[in-house]
DNA sequence: ACCTGAACACCGTTCAAGT
DNA sequence: ACCTGAACACCGTTCAAGT
């Protein structure tokens, strides 16, 4: 019976397992609160067993960082194809409520202490150019990073406000539609008006 | 001789120089690598001294964070009385050039993980009536946290933005003037259009 | 190939003891 | 009153050894 238990680590999804565990553990305690040797004891296995999967903790953290942008690549993605009647409201509203409910994995994809070493993995918007989506007509790469062609930056700005509680959501307020509306303001007047 | 080196941290000094090696070993490492034993050895005295004066190394960085927001508001104060062409223009400018040239207090200041004991020290902006100048036209008080009656907010997103490396600044950009330029337009829009 | 146990050099924190 | 030395319970990381 202690082998049908254990018998999953031993077929190779351990690191899964470690994932998924870390993600919950962030999200809980912070990045900070993200021990390796708690990480293994939650999983269940030895304090040495993550360095068969991860080259240390900062290498963790980059996987766990990485995985957030895929997530987060992919709901963005995912609002083009439902053809929504404003697009660009939709998105940062999308952008905006990522932010706020995975608000730890958020902050560690933007840290500054996030090693990088997969560098274009750890990035928004996406670099590739295989996805022909409105993104694409949206975002911009990084090397031209001028504030005028980083429409994304009063979004991710708002998305930063939110989390460090510079603007506070009063109680009783409808937090969705707060936040839709900021975004389109936002979105609507950036490229025509404001520099940033 | 030795006697009048270790002659100060007898005479009560020992706090004010563990805060501001603390402080360079900040900005230069990180909050991540700041450690209490380290911070001892650079200031020459024992792994126990700093629980003399401080309750840990949680109160350490709150510490800090009050002489960053103590800096911060001196610096922002200071303003007016320079009687400025453009007032909001120039204290937008010092907000963000002192988020820049203290890149990892700032993040402090604003870090989620910062336990607030001693709270209205660690808010912008001043929640004290005392100082009838400038910024109490400008500035509203906690309580009333609406999106509208916070203009701080769109250069505190300015200013994370920058820190996030999420606006790049190109090589051979004039960094003050286009900081300023950002940020008297979007002090000025604030108000009139935006809703953030 | 994947995991364990024990070890190493560190932490933050506490506490008796020194001056 | 302020600081030291030694100790405690932890870390992250490494490495031989197990299966």
């Amino acid at each position: 019976m202690s082998t049908s238990i254990n018998a999953p680590y031993h077929h190779g999804n351990l690191r899964r397992a470690l994932l998924e565990a870390a993600l919950i553990i962030l999200e809980r305690e912070g990045e900070a609160g993200l021990g390796l040797r708690d990480l293994a004891r939650a999983v269940g296995v030895s304090a040495a067993a993550p360095y068969r999967h991860f080259d240390g903790r900062a290498a963790l953290l980059e996987a766990l960082a990485v995985t957030g942008f895929q997530r987060f690549t992919a709901a963005m993605e995912a609002i083009p194809l439902a053809n929504p009647p404003d697009l660009m409201a939709a998105m940062g509203k999308t952008y905006v409520l990522f932010a706020l409910d995975n608000a730890n994995l958020f902050r560690l994809m933007f840290s500054p202490q996030l090693k990088r070493t997969a560098a274009p993995a750890c990035a928004w918007p996406p670099t590739r150019r295989s996805k022909p989506c409105a993104i694409s007509a949206v975002a911009t790469p990084r090397p031209a990073a001028s504030p005028r062609s980083r429409p994304w930056a009063r979004v991710h700005g708002l998305a930063v406000l939110l989390l460090d509680g510079q603007i506070a959501i009063r109680a009783g307020e409808d937090t969705e539609a707060l936040i839709a509306e900021i975004v389109r303001t936002s979105l609507r007047l950036a490229p025509a008006i404001l520099p940033v």
